[in-house]
DNA sequence: CCTGTTTATCGTCAGGAAGACGACTATGAT
DNA sequence: ATCATAGTCGTCTTCCTGACGATAAACAGG
């Protein structure tokens, strides 16, 4: 019964990509604007179909380079500059998702640091860093800089949504906030990264000493700054660990 | 550039299901032997293809109902006798997954109570329950009553593991291990839910401690039961409450 | 130079949760 | 009657967290 190569429906598979970072205190996904119908106009979330001979991972990687210039990041390989976190976050196939024919679409999840220049990518006008909730919240009418908002086009409000709730808990139980930092940072500018995906405001000595007092989230390299102001702050690398145990708890309220 | 109609390369897509269950304190996954090439002879994940108008999730449910007879529970809806936690896992689709064409597979996570026929499908010689642990360690060789086992077929070894880990961290910190267990149980019965999914000894006393303690976690019904011997152990229903906070921990070492 | 502001970092204290484990209870089996 | 088996309630210690005081090291401006 299963498997009969002359009786299966055809699909298309793309791969979609919500890529996050933390840019002036807020989380903020990559959008394009879509060049043509349907939703010709309309933001839109990077993506495009995987090739014939091309692993899922490998399309979303390929896309990512294509729309920014990041790597995505091997764990196996070297630290590399240009490397963000890139993870499958799940897959949405509804019939009527794309009005002209069958497609299911791969969304993957990205995490980059905040990047020099904000369209690295290939054309400038239509791709640009939108705070997720100017982005969500359909109701907003016009951005900050007096730019009408629509919804995204096809599902993406949902797969943007889905993909900034993965990276709300994930940084719970993960060290994968740091990969919105950059290579070297300090405990101050980590802690606004979770205050910028939680929304919240943290308390500093707390923070402080959760995040030195886990072994393996953090490795001093030696180095100070004062790029924040006030006091200089140590520098941080991320260290091996990769799962935070105990977590970090997002307050509630 | 994307969504050119005329140039993008078909894929056949599918729902691969890995259903898991406790029986005689043992994760066990319901596995099919495949009548036919490729993998001829070797078990499998139950799975089919997505239909032109359906959505994944609906073949999910499908391909469930078709297998075991359960339903996927809807939350939204009643508390059906037959109801099965089902939500999406991950998507596979390496190029040579399958070796006869470019199939993309959409894997499902089900969790079930132990169900009181052991293969209520359709041809009932090809499908069994089988511990996880027999289907996943490939060096195995013979299983608990002499069967051959091989290794699953395609990558379904692998989905198999996504999805045991994926339950395994779940039941952490959500009361998803409920949905191993029939409407009425015991908190006795609750933790050897625990311990079959972790593999780990739970002290009892702790364990009473915690899950009666959590609000919304489970509801007595006023009945007890001396099904598991000894002295009589009330009865519970599963509460409202999906996320525990804070979470049950599972043991280190 | 002194003062106020900003950010970083250390310390203290109370409350809550979890692990270890003792004690008691209510069944059925011998 | 005695024992074995599960279930349930408590106690104690330890660890973690949240709240928050205090100090440190930079810069800006008078």
């Amino acid at each position: 019964m299963p498997y009969d190569p002359s009786a299966f429906p055809p699909f298309a598979v793309t791969v979609d990509l919500v890529v996050l970072t933390v840019r002036r205190h807020a989380l903020c996904a990559l959008a394009v604007r879509r060049g043509e119908p349907p939703y010709q106009g309309r933001w839109a979330l990077p993506g495009g179909f995987v090739r014939g001979d091309e692993d899922l991972t490998t399309a979303a990687a390929r896309e990512l380079a294509e729309e920014t210039g990041l790597n995505a990041h091997d764990p196996a390989g070297p630290v590399l500059p240009n490397a963000a976190h890139l993870e499958q976050l799940a897959t949405y196939g509804d019939p009527k998702r794309d009005p002209r024919m069958r497609v299911v679409s791969v969304a993957h999840l990205a995490l980059a640091p905040d990047l020099p220049a904000p369209r690295p990518g290939g054309d400038a006008r239509s791709v640009r860093w939108a705070p997720v909730e100017e982005l969500l919240d359909q109701e907003a009418g016009y951005g900050r800089d007096g730019e009408q908002v629509t919804p995204l086009a096809f599902d993406h409000a949902q797969i943007l949504a889905d993909g900034v709730e993965r990276a709300r808990s994930k940084i719970e139980y993960s060290s994968l906030a740091t990969a919105f930092c950059p290579q070297e940072f300090t405990v101050g500018e980590l802690r606004r990264v979770y205050e910028a995906v939680w929304g919240v405001a943290l308390d500093p000595r707390n923070f402080h000493r959760k995040v030195t007092g886990t072994p393996g989230f953090l490795v001093p390299t030696g180095g100070t700054t004062t790029r924040q102001g006030g006091r200089p702050a140590q520098l941080f690398r991320a260290g091996g660990a990769t799962l935070l145990n105990p977590p970090m708890l997002r307050p509630e309220a």
